[in-house]
DNA sequence: AAATCCCGGTCAAACGATTGATGGAGAGAC
DNA sequence: GTCTCTCCATCAATCGTTTGACCGGGATTT
Protein backbone atom coordinates (compact mmCIF):
# COMPACT_ATOMS: atom_id res chain seq x y z
CA UNK A 1 0.00 0.00 0.00
CA UNK A 2 3.20 2.35 0.11
CA UNK A 3 3.84 2.94 -3.73
CA UNK A 4 0.54 0.97 -4.68
CA UNK A 5 -1.76 3.77 -4.63
CA UNK A 6 0.77 6.01 -5.92
CA UNK A 7 1.21 3.52 -8.89
CA UNK A 8 -2.62 3.75 -9.39
CA UNK A 9 -3.64 7.42 -8.90
CA UNK A 10 -0.47 8.63 -11.35
CA UNK A 11 -2.19 6.15 -13.53
CA UNK A 12 -5.86 8.07 -13.42
CA UNK A 13 -4.26 11.21 -14.06
CA UNK A 14 -2.30 10.64 -16.84
CA UNK A 15 -5.60 8.85 -18.09
CA UNK A 16 -8.21 11.81 -17.52
CA UNK A 17 -5.33 14.27 -19.17
CA UNK A 18 -5.32 12.12 -22.22
CA UNK A 19 -9.24 11.01 -22.17
CA UNK A 20 -9.77 14.57 -22.30
CA UNK A 21 -7.51 15.43 -24.96
CA UNK A 22 -7.58 12.68 -27.69
CA UNK A 23 -10.80 10.54 -26.35
CA UNK A 24 -11.64 7.28 -25.48
CA UNK A 25 -11.05 5.83 -29.02
CA UNK A 26 -8.34 8.34 -29.41
CA UNK A 27 -6.25 6.89 -26.36
CA UNK A 28 -3.86 3.55 -26.08
CA UNK A 29 -3.59 2.02 -22.73
CA UNK A 30 0.17 1.90 -23.75
CA UNK A 31 -0.25 5.59 -24.15
CA UNK A 32 -1.67 6.24 -20.77
CA UNK A 33 0.93 3.83 -19.08
CA UNK A 34 4.00 5.73 -20.77
CA UNK A 35 2.79 8.71 -19.54
CA UNK A 36 2.46 7.19 -16.29
CA UNK A 37 5.35 5.97 -16.24
CA UNK A 38 5.02 2.50 -16.04
CA UNK A 39 4.78 -0.76 -18.17
CA UNK A 40 1.49 -1.44 -19.94
CA UNK A 41 0.52 -4.54 -17.93
CA UNK A 42 0.66 -2.17 -14.99
CA UNK A 43 -2.34 -0.28 -16.30
CA UNK A 44 -4.56 -3.16 -16.82
CA UNK A 45 -3.22 -4.58 -13.27
CA UNK A 46 -4.48 -1.55 -11.62
CA UNK A 47 -7.27 -0.81 -13.60
CA UNK A 48 -8.58 -4.03 -14.56
CA UNK A 49 -8.95 -2.87 -18.15
CA UNK A 50 -9.09 0.25 -20.34
CA UNK A 51 -12.89 0.63 -20.19
CA UNK A 52 -13.07 0.14 -16.43
CA UNK A 53 -10.18 2.93 -16.07
CA UNK A 54 -12.39 5.27 -18.16
CA UNK A 55 -15.41 4.41 -16.05
CA UNK A 56 -13.02 5.20 -13.11
CA UNK A 57 -12.11 8.47 -14.20
CA UNK A 58 -15.67 9.55 -15.27
CA UNK A 59 -16.94 8.73 -11.93
CA UNK A 60 -13.89 10.72 -10.27
CA UNK A 61 -14.48 13.96 -12.38
CA UNK A 62 -18.36 13.81 -11.82
CA UNK A 63 -17.68 13.32 -8.03
CA UNK A 64 -14.98 16.28 -8.47
CA UNK A 65 -17.99 18.08 -9.95
CA UNK A 66 -20.54 17.62 -7.28
CA UNK A 67 -18.43 18.68 -4.53
CA UNK A 68 -17.73 21.69 -5.99
CA UNK A 69 -21.48 22.75 -7.00
CA UNK A 70 -22.47 21.74 -3.60
CA UNK A 71 -20.20 23.70 -2.00
CA UNK A 72 -20.62 26.46 -4.06
CA UNK A 73 -24.82 26.41 -3.43
CA UNK A 74 -23.96 26.14 -0.08
CA UNK A 75 -22.32 29.25 0.13
CA UNK A 76 -24.15 31.38 -1.96
CA UNK A 77 -27.00 33.26 -1.50
CA UNK A 78 -30.64 32.24 -2.62
CA UNK A 79 -31.21 35.63 -4.88
CA UNK A 80 -30.53 37.04 -8.23
CA UNK A 81 -26.90 37.67 -7.24
CA UNK A 82 -26.29 34.47 -5.80
CA UNK A 83 -27.05 32.68 -9.11
CA UNK A 84 -24.41 34.93 -11.01
CA UNK A 85 -22.12 33.93 -8.64
CA UNK A 86 -22.83 30.29 -8.85
CA UNK A 87 -22.49 30.20 -12.72
CA UNK A 88 -18.93 32.12 -11.54
CA UNK A 89 -18.16 29.34 -9.14
CA UNK A 90 -19.17 26.96 -11.50
CA UNK A 91 -16.17 28.57 -14.26
CA UNK A 92 -13.72 28.98 -11.25
CA UNK A 93 -14.01 24.89 -10.66
CA UNK A 94 -13.02 24.16 -14.92
CA UNK A 95 -10.51 26.31 -14.46
CA UNK A 96 -8.86 24.22 -11.48
CA UNK A 97 -9.70 21.44 -13.28
CA UNK A 98 -9.04 21.99 -17.16
CA UNK A 99 -9.73 18.45 -18.22
CA UNK A 100 -13.43 18.35 -16.88
CA UNK A 101 -14.95 20.40 -20.00
CA UNK A 102 -13.30 18.35 -22.55
CA UNK A 103 -13.98 15.10 -20.94
CA UNK A 104 -17.60 15.91 -20.32
CA UNK A 105 -18.19 16.42 -24.24
CA UNK A 106 -16.54 13.72 -25.54
CA UNK A 107 -18.51 11.62 -23.73
CA UNK A 108 -21.68 13.69 -23.95
CA UNK A 109 -20.79 12.64 -27.54
CA UNK A 110 -21.20 9.59 -27.35
CA UNK A 111 -24.08 7.27 -26.15
CA UNK A 112 -22.54 4.31 -24.52
CA UNK A 113 -24.58 2.36 -22.20
CA UNK A 114 -22.14 1.82 -19.85
CA UNK A 115 -22.12 5.22 -19.19
CA UNK A 116 -25.30 6.17 -19.12
CA UNK A 117 -25.89 5.74 -15.03
CA UNK A 118 -23.82 8.16 -14.66
CA UNK A 119 -25.98 10.65 -16.22
CA UNK A 120 -29.27 9.53 -13.78
CA UNK A 121 -26.74 9.24 -11.07
CA UNK A 122 -24.54 12.41 -11.18
CA UNK A 123 -26.05 14.47 -13.86
CA UNK A 124 -29.50 14.72 -12.98
CA UNK A 125 -29.16 15.52 -9.18
CA UNK A 126 -27.16 18.15 -9.96
CA UNK A 127 -29.61 19.65 -12.64
CA UNK A 128 -31.79 19.38 -10.72
CA UNK A 129 -30.11 21.49 -7.08
CA UNK A 130 -29.33 24.08 -9.53
CA UNK A 131 -32.46 24.39 -11.12
CA UNK A 132 -34.92 24.26 -7.69
CA UNK A 133 -32.12 26.76 -6.10
CA UNK A 134 -32.92 29.15 -9.13
CA UNK A 135 -36.26 28.30 -9.47
CA UNK A 136 -37.80 30.66 -6.76
CA UNK A 137 -35.35 33.68 -8.37
CA UNK A 138 -36.01 33.48 -12.20
CA UNK A 139 -38.89 35.28 -13.59
CA UNK A 140 -41.86 33.82 -15.11
CA UNK A 141 -41.51 32.89 -18.80
CA UNK A 142 -38.17 31.65 -18.56
CA UNK A 143 -37.37 28.47 -19.02
CA UNK A 144 -34.76 27.82 -15.86
CA UNK A 145 -33.49 24.11 -17.14
CA UNK A 146 -32.52 25.63 -20.70
CA UNK A 147 -30.93 28.49 -19.30
CA UNK A 148 -28.61 26.41 -16.93
CA UNK A 149 -28.16 23.92 -20.15
CA UNK A 150 -26.84 26.92 -21.72
CA UNK A 151 -24.27 27.23 -18.95
CA UNK A 152 -22.98 23.87 -19.00
CA UNK A 153 -22.81 24.04 -22.60
CA UNK A 154 -21.04 27.80 -22.61
CA UNK A 155 -18.70 26.94 -20.50
CA UNK A 156 -17.66 23.36 -21.28
CA UNK A 157 -17.60 24.86 -25.26
CA UNK A 158 -15.49 27.62 -23.89
CA UNK A 159 -13.45 25.07 -21.72
CA UNK A 160 -13.00 22.69 -24.45
CA UNK A 161 -12.05 24.34 -27.45
CA UNK A 162 -12.16 27.80 -26.67
CA UNK A 163 -13.03 30.70 -29.00
CA UNK A 164 -11.15 31.88 -31.96
CA UNK A 165 -9.60 35.26 -32.27
CA UNK A 166 -9.63 37.57 -35.30
CA UNK A 167 -6.42 35.62 -36.79
CA UNK A 168 -8.70 32.16 -36.49
CA UNK A 169 -6.52 31.04 -33.76
CA UNK A 170 -7.66 29.28 -30.81
CA UNK A 171 -8.23 31.01 -27.58
CA UNK A 172 -9.13 29.59 -24.27
CA UNK A 173 -9.45 29.21 -20.33
CA UNK A 174 -5.57 29.55 -20.69
CA UNK A 175 -5.54 32.78 -21.93
CA UNK A 176 -6.74 35.34 -18.94
CA UNK A 177 -8.06 38.32 -21.11
CA UNK A 178 -10.21 35.58 -22.88
CA UNK A 179 -11.31 34.18 -19.78
CA UNK A 180 -12.28 37.61 -18.48
CA UNK A 181 -14.39 38.09 -21.52
CA UNK A 182 -16.27 34.80 -21.47
CA UNK A 183 -16.54 35.47 -17.34
CA UNK A 184 -18.30 38.67 -18.47
CA UNK A 185 -20.61 37.28 -21.20
CA UNK A 186 -21.73 35.14 -18.96
CA UNK A 187 -22.32 36.83 -15.56
CA UNK A 188 -24.54 39.20 -18.12
CA UNK A 189 -26.85 36.11 -19.84
CA UNK A 190 -26.98 34.65 -16.46
CA UNK A 191 -28.13 38.57 -14.94
CA UNK A 192 -30.60 38.80 -17.77
CA UNK A 193 -32.32 35.52 -16.94
CA UNK A 194 -32.61 36.00 -13.94
CA UNK A 195 -33.97 39.85 -14.17
CA UNK A 196 -31.08 41.35 -12.68
CA UNK A 197 -30.89 45.11 -13.54
CA UNK A 198 -27.89 45.80 -16.60
CA UNK A 199 -24.83 45.37 -15.28
CA UNK A 200 -22.02 47.56 -16.30
CA UNK A 201 -20.70 47.45 -19.46
CA UNK A 202 -17.16 45.07 -19.88
CA UNK B 1 -18.70 8.84 -64.15
CA UNK B 2 -22.08 6.15 -63.99
CA UNK B 3 -21.91 4.32 -61.43
CA UNK B 4 -18.51 6.15 -60.08
CA UNK B 5 -19.93 9.12 -58.09
CA UNK B 6 -22.84 7.29 -56.63
CA UNK B 7 -19.81 4.96 -55.19
CA UNK B 8 -17.92 8.02 -54.37
CA UNK B 9 -21.12 9.81 -52.72
CA UNK B 10 -22.31 6.63 -50.73
CA UNK B 11 -18.91 6.55 -49.28
CA UNK B 12 -18.83 10.44 -48.64
CA UNK B 13 -22.71 9.64 -47.11
CA UNK B 14 -21.37 6.91 -44.90
CA UNK B 15 -18.66 8.24 -43.68
CA UNK B 16 -20.26 11.49 -42.42
CA UNK B 17 -22.96 9.85 -40.40
CA UNK B 18 -20.38 7.38 -39.19
CA UNK B 19 -17.69 10.25 -38.04
CA UNK B 20 -20.83 12.55 -36.78
CA UNK B 21 -21.90 9.68 -34.30
CA UNK B 22 -18.68 7.54 -33.32
CA UNK B 23 -15.74 10.70 -34.33
CA UNK B 24 -12.33 9.93 -36.35
CA UNK B 25 -11.09 7.40 -33.96
CA UNK B 26 -13.68 5.47 -33.18
CA UNK B 27 -14.83 4.95 -37.02
CA UNK B 28 -12.99 2.23 -39.34
CA UNK B 29 -12.23 2.35 -42.92
CA UNK B 30 -14.36 -1.29 -42.88
CA UNK B 31 -17.15 0.37 -40.84
CA UNK B 32 -17.77 3.00 -43.88
CA UNK B 33 -16.98 0.36 -46.60
CA UNK B 34 -19.49 -1.61 -45.08
CA UNK B 35 -22.10 1.15 -44.30
CA UNK B 36 -21.53 1.96 -48.08
CA UNK B 37 -22.24 -1.32 -48.79
CA UNK B 38 -19.06 -1.55 -50.85
CA UNK B 39 -15.55 -2.90 -50.37
CA UNK B 40 -12.51 -0.98 -47.80
CA UNK B 41 -10.04 -1.31 -50.97
CA UNK B 42 -13.15 1.02 -52.62
CA UNK B 43 -12.66 3.57 -50.11
CA UNK B 44 -9.56 4.03 -50.36
CA UNK B 45 -9.47 3.92 -53.68
CA UNK B 46 -12.79 6.81 -54.06
CA UNK B 47 -11.29 8.78 -51.30
CA UNK B 48 -7.35 7.82 -51.12
CA UNK B 49 -6.96 7.31 -47.37
CA UNK B 50 -8.65 7.76 -44.27
CA UNK B 51 -7.75 11.09 -43.69
CA UNK B 52 -8.52 12.53 -46.65
CA UNK B 53 -11.98 11.45 -46.49
CA UNK B 54 -12.32 12.75 -43.12
CA UNK B 55 -10.73 16.11 -44.48
CA UNK B 56 -13.31 15.19 -47.66
CA UNK B 57 -16.19 15.11 -45.40
CA UNK B 58 -15.72 18.38 -43.41
CA UNK B 59 -14.87 20.19 -46.22
CA UNK B 60 -18.45 19.10 -47.52
CA UNK B 61 -19.96 19.84 -43.82
CA UNK B 62 -18.43 23.04 -44.24
CA UNK B 63 -19.70 24.42 -47.34
CA UNK B 64 -23.03 23.10 -46.77
CA UNK B 65 -22.97 25.24 -43.64
CA UNK B 66 -21.36 28.43 -45.46
CA UNK B 67 -24.33 27.90 -48.18
CA UNK B 68 -27.19 27.62 -45.73
CA UNK B 69 -25.90 30.61 -43.27
CA UNK B 70 -25.18 32.61 -46.59
CA UNK B 71 -28.47 32.47 -47.73
CA UNK B 72 -30.07 32.63 -44.53
CA UNK B 73 -28.13 36.24 -44.34
CA UNK B 74 -29.33 37.31 -47.65
CA UNK B 75 -33.45 36.87 -46.88
CA UNK B 76 -33.00 37.72 -43.20
CA UNK B 77 -34.13 41.87 -42.17
CA UNK B 78 -30.80 43.85 -40.92
CA UNK B 79 -32.38 44.26 -37.63
CA UNK B 80 -33.45 43.11 -34.49
CA UNK B 81 -36.43 40.17 -35.38
CA UNK B 82 -33.92 39.52 -38.53
CA UNK B 83 -31.24 38.35 -36.10
CA UNK B 84 -33.65 35.86 -34.33
CA UNK B 85 -34.43 34.75 -37.75
CA UNK B 86 -31.19 33.78 -38.47
CA UNK B 87 -31.03 31.91 -35.39
CA UNK B 88 -33.67 29.97 -36.28
CA UNK B 89 -32.43 29.49 -39.77
CA UNK B 90 -29.26 27.78 -37.73
CA UNK B 91 -31.18 25.72 -35.96
CA UNK B 92 -33.04 24.73 -39.10
CA UNK B 93 -29.93 24.08 -40.96
CA UNK B 94 -28.88 21.57 -38.34
CA UNK B 95 -32.52 19.53 -38.14
CA UNK B 96 -32.31 19.29 -41.53
CA UNK B 97 -28.49 18.02 -41.60
CA UNK B 98 -28.14 16.64 -37.62
CA UNK B 99 -24.26 15.37 -38.35
CA UNK B 100 -23.35 18.69 -38.05
CA UNK B 101 -23.29 19.12 -34.98
CA UNK B 102 -21.85 15.98 -33.84
CA UNK B 103 -19.26 16.56 -36.71
CA UNK B 104 -18.43 19.98 -35.73
CA UNK B 105 -18.17 19.32 -31.94
CA UNK B 106 -15.80 16.31 -32.69
CA UNK B 107 -13.69 18.47 -34.90
CA UNK B 108 -13.67 21.26 -32.19
CA UNK B 109 -12.21 19.00 -29.22
CA UNK B 110 -9.26 18.04 -31.27
CA UNK B 111 -7.13 20.37 -32.39
CA UNK B 112 -5.09 18.32 -35.45
CA UNK B 113 -2.91 20.26 -37.59
CA UNK B 114 -4.63 19.54 -40.91
CA UNK B 115 -8.12 20.45 -40.32
CA UNK B 116 -6.82 23.93 -38.89
CA UNK B 117 -6.73 25.53 -42.18
CA UNK B 118 -10.82 24.96 -42.19
CA UNK B 119 -11.21 27.37 -39.07
CA UNK B 120 -9.14 30.37 -41.22
CA UNK B 121 -11.20 29.47 -44.56
CA UNK B 122 -14.93 28.35 -42.90
CA UNK B 123 -15.69 29.18 -39.70
CA UNK B 124 -13.80 32.60 -39.14
CA UNK B 125 -15.53 34.36 -42.23
CA UNK B 126 -18.64 32.54 -41.17
CA UNK B 127 -18.17 34.23 -37.31
CA UNK B 128 -17.50 37.89 -39.18
CA UNK B 129 -20.25 37.80 -41.76
CA UNK B 130 -22.67 37.43 -38.81
CA UNK B 131 -21.32 39.42 -36.46
CA UNK B 132 -20.70 42.17 -38.56
CA UNK B 133 -24.76 41.76 -39.62
CA UNK B 134 -25.28 42.06 -36.26
CA UNK B 135 -22.89 45.00 -34.61
CA UNK B 136 -25.53 47.63 -36.12
CA UNK B 137 -28.50 45.98 -34.25
CA UNK B 138 -27.17 44.81 -30.62
CA UNK B 139 -27.17 47.29 -28.17
CA UNK B 140 -23.85 48.88 -26.44
CA UNK B 141 -22.45 46.90 -23.85
CA UNK B 142 -23.09 43.68 -25.40
CA UNK B 143 -20.33 41.31 -26.39
CA UNK B 144 -21.83 40.39 -29.83
CA UNK B 145 -19.18 38.01 -30.45
CA UNK B 146 -20.34 35.89 -27.52
CA UNK B 147 -23.66 35.99 -28.36
CA UNK B 148 -22.52 33.83 -31.47
CA UNK B 149 -20.54 31.49 -30.15
CA UNK B 150 -23.12 30.96 -27.27
CA UNK B 151 -26.04 30.48 -30.40
CA UNK B 152 -23.45 28.30 -31.58
CA UNK B 153 -22.38 26.11 -28.42
CA UNK B 154 -26.29 25.67 -28.00
CA UNK B 155 -27.14 24.47 -31.06
CA UNK B 156 -24.40 21.99 -31.34
CA UNK B 157 -24.92 21.00 -28.06
CA UNK B 158 -28.55 20.19 -28.52
CA UNK B 159 -27.74 19.25 -32.16
CA UNK B 160 -25.22 16.73 -30.32
CA UNK B 161 -26.30 15.19 -26.81
CA UNK B 162 -29.71 16.62 -26.31
CA UNK B 163 -31.07 17.77 -22.59
CA UNK B 164 -31.69 15.29 -19.67
CA UNK B 165 -35.24 14.84 -19.15
CA UNK B 166 -36.76 14.49 -15.61
CA UNK B 167 -35.81 10.88 -16.01
CA UNK B 168 -32.62 11.05 -17.04
CA UNK B 169 -33.14 10.08 -20.75
CA UNK B 170 -32.13 11.79 -23.87
CA UNK B 171 -34.07 14.21 -25.54
CA UNK B 172 -32.69 16.04 -29.06
CA UNK B 173 -33.70 17.46 -32.24
CA UNK B 174 -35.59 14.30 -33.26
CA UNK B 175 -38.01 14.88 -30.24
CA UNK B 176 -40.52 17.97 -31.48
CA UNK B 177 -41.88 18.96 -28.43
CA UNK B 178 -38.05 19.52 -27.21
CA UNK B 179 -36.96 21.12 -29.64
CA UNK B 180 -39.81 23.40 -29.73
CA UNK B 181 -38.52 24.33 -26.40
CA UNK B 182 -34.81 24.65 -27.56
CA UNK B 183 -35.99 26.93 -30.18
CA UNK B 184 -38.21 29.05 -27.94
CA UNK B 185 -35.01 29.46 -25.41
CA UNK B 186 -32.89 30.32 -27.96
CA UNK B 187 -35.27 32.79 -29.69
CA UNK B 188 -35.72 34.55 -26.13
CA UNK B 189 -31.78 34.27 -25.59
CA UNK B 190 -31.29 36.08 -28.96
CA UNK B 191 -34.40 38.38 -28.60
CA UNK B 192 -32.83 40.11 -25.01
CA UNK B 193 -29.30 39.99 -26.61
CA UNK B 194 -30.26 42.72 -29.30
CA UNK B 195 -32.68 44.58 -27.22
CA UNK B 196 -36.21 43.33 -28.02
CA UNK B 197 -39.47 43.69 -25.58
CA UNK B 198 -39.61 39.99 -24.14
CA UNK B 199 -41.19 37.38 -26.55
CA UNK B 200 -44.59 35.56 -25.16
CA UNK B 201 -43.68 33.20 -22.52
CA UNK B 202 -43.75 29.67 -24.07
C1' DA C 1 18.41 -14.67 14.36
C1' DA C 2 18.05 -17.11 10.15
C1' DA C 3 15.53 -19.28 6.71
C1' DT C 4 11.17 -19.72 4.58
C1' DC C 5 6.96 -18.44 2.59
C1' DC C 6 3.72 -15.24 0.67
C1' DC C 7 1.97 -11.41 -1.82
C1' DG C 8 1.27 -6.83 -3.95
C1' DG C 9 3.54 -4.35 -7.57
C1' DT C 10 6.08 -4.21 -11.75
C1' DC C 11 7.98 -5.78 -16.01
C1' DA C 12 9.24 -7.89 -20.78
C1' DA C 13 7.20 -10.71 -24.00
C1' DA C 14 3.72 -12.51 -26.38
C1' DC C 15 -1.30 -13.35 -27.62
C1' DG C 16 -5.17 -12.91 -31.21
C1' DA C 17 -7.73 -9.37 -33.23
C1' DT C 18 -8.19 -5.26 -35.75
C1' DT C 19 -6.30 -1.26 -37.82
C1' DG C 20 -5.13 1.57 -42.42
C1' DA C 21 -3.16 0.55 -46.57
C1' DT C 22 -1.80 -1.79 -51.03
C1' DG C 23 -1.19 -4.94 -55.18
C1' DG C 24 -3.21 -7.58 -58.54
C1' DA C 25 -6.98 -9.52 -60.80
C1' DG C 26 -11.72 -9.47 -62.57
C1' DA C 27 -16.02 -7.06 -64.50
C1' DG C 28 -18.23 -3.91 -67.31
C1' DA C 29 -18.57 0.29 -70.44
C1' DC C 30 -16.94 2.52 -74.43
C1' DG D 1 -7.81 -2.57 -75.97
C1' DT D 2 -8.39 0.80 -72.60
C1' DC D 3 -10.34 2.93 -68.70
C1' DT D 4 -13.07 3.03 -64.47
C1' DC D 5 -14.63 0.71 -60.74
C1' DT D 6 -14.74 -3.06 -57.57
C1' DC D 7 -13.19 -6.97 -54.87
C1' DC D 8 -10.04 -10.57 -52.68
C1' DA D 9 -5.93 -11.35 -50.36
C1' DT D 10 -2.41 -9.70 -47.88
C1' DC D 11 0.78 -6.49 -45.59
C1' DA D 12 3.07 -4.37 -41.36
C1' DA D 13 1.60 -1.89 -37.41
C1' DT D 14 -0.96 -1.28 -33.45
C1' DC D 15 -4.68 -2.44 -30.52
C1' DG D 16 -6.30 -4.38 -25.57
C1' DT D 17 -5.22 -8.11 -22.93
C1' DT D 18 -2.76 -12.06 -20.81
C1' DT D 19 1.06 -14.72 -19.33
C1' DG D 20 4.96 -15.93 -16.49
C1' DA D 21 8.70 -14.29 -14.06
C1' DC D 22 11.07 -11.12 -10.92
C1' DC D 23 11.67 -7.97 -7.00
C1' DG D 24 11.07 -6.44 -2.28
C1' DG D 25 9.47 -6.68 2.19
C1' DG D 26 6.31 -8.24 5.94
C1' DA D 27 4.71 -12.55 8.21
C1' DT D 28 5.67 -17.23 9.52
C1' DT D 29 8.35 -20.92 10.76
C1' DT D 30 12.43 -23.12 12.49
Amino acid sequence: MTSSDNGRERILDAATRLFAALGYDGTSTRMIAEAAGLNVATVAYHAGGKRDLYLAVMERAHQAERAALEGALAQVPRDAEGMVALADRYIDFCVEHPEIPALWMHRWLSDASDVAHLEEQYVRPLMDMVVSAARKVVPDGVDIEYVVWTIVWCTHGFGAGGVLDGDGRRRGMNDPRELARFRAHIRRLVATAVGLPGQAAG
